[in-house]
DNA sequence: CGCGTTATGGTAACCGGTGTCATTAATCTT
DNA sequence: AAGATTAATGACACCGGTTACCATAACGCG
């Protein structure tokens, strides 16, 4: 317990500089702290960033003026010193909006508050300037760092010019890299996409189906492959394999989810079950198996992986593969933050399936 | 035609100081240009902002040594100096991200290119400091314009805080400001929901339906106030009313859109068709409807608002109204950053029915 | 007690542009 | 042609912070 001060009370505001520069309201600069304090700006500048070289006593009668005039130092301004803006940069060209803005909140969630800003940039690939509006994008506003999505996170040439332009940066993929492919010394957030799709595989075989179609991704999504290789591995574990008359591949759109069901259920032995690389797709097999005339999960189960929220809106409810892309999105941004941590530079995070009505028993066949 | 010059070629590269500057490799400030222009940093300034009194001779020569050396401005030493940045910030609460990156799309359309980038900051309104979190953000990023999304842009407070500010901002908003209400002379971007639900409601009669059941979005929302009231009139206009025994409000949301649904359809007298006020509770009333058996179009219609992704892909394919969000977004852009234009302060969209198979003729029922 | 060291604060220059105002060049009067 | 006006340009301070470097105070030691 402290007693109360036996000071005489004096009229504060009249005689106190603090009050009376509040009255004038202006927005308060480090030259007002500085005076206030008593003290030099450059000894200001040194609290604000933590210097060490500073006395206690005198960093808190400063800390005391900053917080009672309500003292936020100028980005700009000290951009400009600083030679960096305090913005982090988010590249994407997917165009799944679901996708987009969870990974904006987990990595708001980490921005928020902090005095750095998230800017948004998403770019098209196939325009062949591309890289140059990206490079002169990071150079001009200087970014303290730059998130990148895939599929764009798998360009290389993007890699080596954000690598050329020194600009702290991180990749949220699903590949581990592997021991072939040159290895990438960047950061990287990695989701186990392989993990996800062979616990759908486990899903389907446990419930007893055999025949199991399979709409993959493109070839050209480090994702697609993932889940293709992690799909075969599931069915692997059972003795199974892929079969390449129930397979197709898809865009990771409705429409090519469509006609991959409609091409698959056309078969002569049609499936059972049908393992879609994305919920876009498994939602256009669906169609696909209704207008065929199919129930779903009674002839056919299905499971797509995003867990978007077609997933669970559809009827009957979508089993998928979950990724905890919030997350995902709040550990990039922190890498790129506290990047004095020297944090480990690869950060995975598990898959998760989530299971829901459209994957049922598989129905009963003669067998011979 | 024009012959070739008939000037001995010199050496270019040895003695132009142009190559050798280029030769160094580094970043251009605007003192090179002045010095390799042989003219002072000032009249530099003036040619990049656009200056009129530039002489064209001396704008034409310092132009030229601008592309030639690829000068472009620091943004944060202009912003410092004109005490503004060129940010565009992004305010919003609005949980649907189709709408949310749509949007940023539109925005995205007019920004690109133009030196300014777009920063985005949701927001959480029942945060009781979230008007303080804004004004710290408008009022340290120095913001050149500010676009609020519904239903955020609809609050008072954060209104008075921005003219406060006296940052430009846009309100994105459903309502026409009708002359009951204060008038708000902020520049609004307005879509026509009202038109967009006449509509729906014109459709639903022509169809057959008499008897239409209504699942209203919050009260609190001004989408909801208006698309509620462009119903009634497209009803009206036929001599009928919204029936309040099969009317139920949801909060925008698949959930409550379910249960609306299935409070509405199982009233004694069951409406032949329901028009919810978004596709996520439409969606909602669909998995209500299959639940009860009933199908989709043949035993019940169903229209909903927004043509968000799930309409498509759900099947049957959901009626639904559509609204040029991404127009709307660029819309909003531009006025902030083509001020000087004076555009009138209200734009207004129109909303457009997109007629799908969850719309069938009313079902035969015998007359008195 | 004098001296070298270390901690701390001050000064000036700078980051890369802009505003103000004075100066010079060009054009207009009469 | 000389003076008055107007247009074009430049010098210099400034935006609000930073770093580099120097000056002073505090401290430890022989």
């Amino acid at each position: 317990m402290t007693l109360p001060p036996q000071t005489q009370p004096v009229k504060p505001s009249a005689a106190d500089p603090v009050e009376e520069f509040l009255k004038r309201r202006k927005k308060a600069t480090i030259n007002d702290v500085a005076a206030l304090a008593r003290v030099s700006k450059k000894t200001v500048s040194r609290i604000i960033n933590n210097s060490p070289s500073v006395r206690e006593e005198t960093r808190e009668a400063v800390n005391a003026i900053i917080a009672r005039i309500g003292f936020r130092p100028d980005p700009q301004a000290r951009g400009l010193a600083f030679r960096r803006s305090f913005l982090l940069g988010l590249i994407y060209d997917n165009p799944n909006a679901q996708y987009i803005v969870n990974m904006q909140m987990g990595i708001l969630d980490k921005v928020r508050g902090s005095g750095i800003e998230l800017v948004v940039h998403p770019c098209d690939k196939t325009s062949d300037s591309f890289l140059e509006e990206i490079r002169d994008f990071v150079e001009l506003q200087r970014l303290s760092g730059v998130i990148l999505l895939p599929p764009i996170a798998e360009n290389r040439q993007l890699i080596q010019v954000l690598e050329e332009l020194a600009v702290p940066f991180v990749r949220i993929t699903a590949r581990h890299g592997d021991d072939n492919s040159p290895p990438i010394k960047t950061s990287q957030v990695v989701s186990r996409d392989r993990m996800g799709c062979q616990q759908a595989a486990d899903h389907l075989v446990e419930l007893g189906h055999r025949r199991i179609g399979f709409i993959e991704g493109p070839h050209t999504y480090a994702s697609a492959k993932e889940r293709r290789q992690g799909f075969a591995e599931g069915l692997k574990a059972h003795g199974l394999d892929i079969d390449p008359a129930i397979t197709a591949e898809g865009a990771y759109s409705f429409e090519s989810g469509f006609e991959a069901g409609q091409k698959i259920l056309s078969q002569p032995d049609r499936p059972t079950a049908i393992f879609a690389s994305n919920d876009e797709m498994a939602i256009g097999a669906y169609k696909a198996a209704l207008q065929m005339g199919l129930s779903v999960p009674g002839d056919l189960s299905i499971i797509g992986f995003d867990d978007s929220p077609l997933a669970s809106r559809i009827y009957p409810a979508l089993t998928t593969v979950r990724l905890p892309i919030r997350d995902m999105g709040r550990t990039a941004a922190e890498t790129l933050i506290d990047q004095d941590n020297h944090r480990k530079h690869t950060m995975i995070f598990d898959a998760a399936l989530v299971v829901r009505d459209s994957t049922a028993p598989a129905p009963k066949t003669f067998k011979p």
